[in-house]
DNA sequence: GGCCTTACTGAAAACGTTTTTCAGTAACTC
DNA sequence: GAGTTACTGAAAAACGTTTTCAGTAAGGCC
């Protein structure tokens, strides 16, 4: 079963258990520590890797519930993916509502912010130019993290 | 060998062609095939439906070979992904630059703009707050274009 | 608490996509 | 035209993800 020691992410976990209980799901230990090994985790992880920190929680969890609880908890907007150069590099907790990654290319860690830049001049300019129109967007940073500048 | 009628995308074709050339690859019948299928299309293609295109040109090609094209394009600056919310649905001619797509959600046509969007005011808040130096951004767009407007 | 329903689980198999291997071919250089 | 070597396509291998299925346990109910 396993014991869950408060922690500063304790309180994401419990949001994240709820918020699945709340859509129906049930709370089995492969979810608690599948949703633990994720809040718990400082960079994206694939589903391969989250598997393995799940492990530690909970040694006889399959690969196959990593990948199901990463589709319910993407299904409820808990998670985003993170895209890298070649591909996507994995999922992050992101909470409910609109958030954007800023991923640092050093550590690896992202970092999470709400969605408060202004897109409203190139969606007017698209919209004059083009006649498209705009309803949403994917918009992710790269760069450096303070720590990783100060490391140069 | 075929013949290769000059159209609208001709020029593109060239270019493309042109590029590969001045990176040391080799203009072969494959990659002839492969760059025509990719700048005639009007929407982003995965690796299966560029190869089904590249055949109408070239029957003998190869779906390697469309990976490996895809790969030089790629790291050219050529062509770029375009996302959707499963994940990668296709390549997209851009050409060289900084350029952005916007996605329409119901034909799947894909529209290359210049990134001359103004995030200037969200990396100096990020700069700030989390003294993350961005360098740079993934934006993609989606909504619907001018034609499915008005097919509503 | 115990019972019942049924969502959930993990192992295995199946699947689709991408990469590697390799011997033959042909593009470019001289 | 000859020589070098990058490129090709078929096949096999590797990879990541999804499906299948019989056993298990979560949550609702009394
Ligand atoms: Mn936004
Ligand atoms: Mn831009
Ligand atoms: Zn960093
Ligand atoms: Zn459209």
């Amino acid at each position: 079963m396993g014991r869950w020691l408060p922690n500063r992410e304790g309180l994401k976990m419990d949001f994240l258990l709820q918020e699945l209980r709340r859509a129906g799901y049930r709370i089995t230990d492969a979810r608690r520590a599948i949703v633990q090994a994720l809040v718990n985790a400082s960079r994206p992880l694939n589903p391969q890797e989250l598997y393995e920190a799940a492990r530690v929680q909970h040694p006889r969890v399959g690969l196959v519930t990593v990948y199901r609880t990463l589709e319910a908890l993407l299904e409820l907007g808990m998670v985003q993916k993170v895209h890298g150069e070649q591909g996507c590099v994995g999922y992050v907790y992101t909470g409910r509502g609109h958030r954007h990654v800023a991923w640092c290319r050093a550590c690896g860690r992202a970092f999470i912010f709400e969605g408060q830049e202004d897109l409203s001049s190139l969606e007017q300019s698209l919209e004059r130019t083009l006649h498209f129109r705009v309803e949403g967007h994917l918009l992710q940073l790269t760069g450096l993290c303070a720590e990783c500048q100060a490391r140069t």
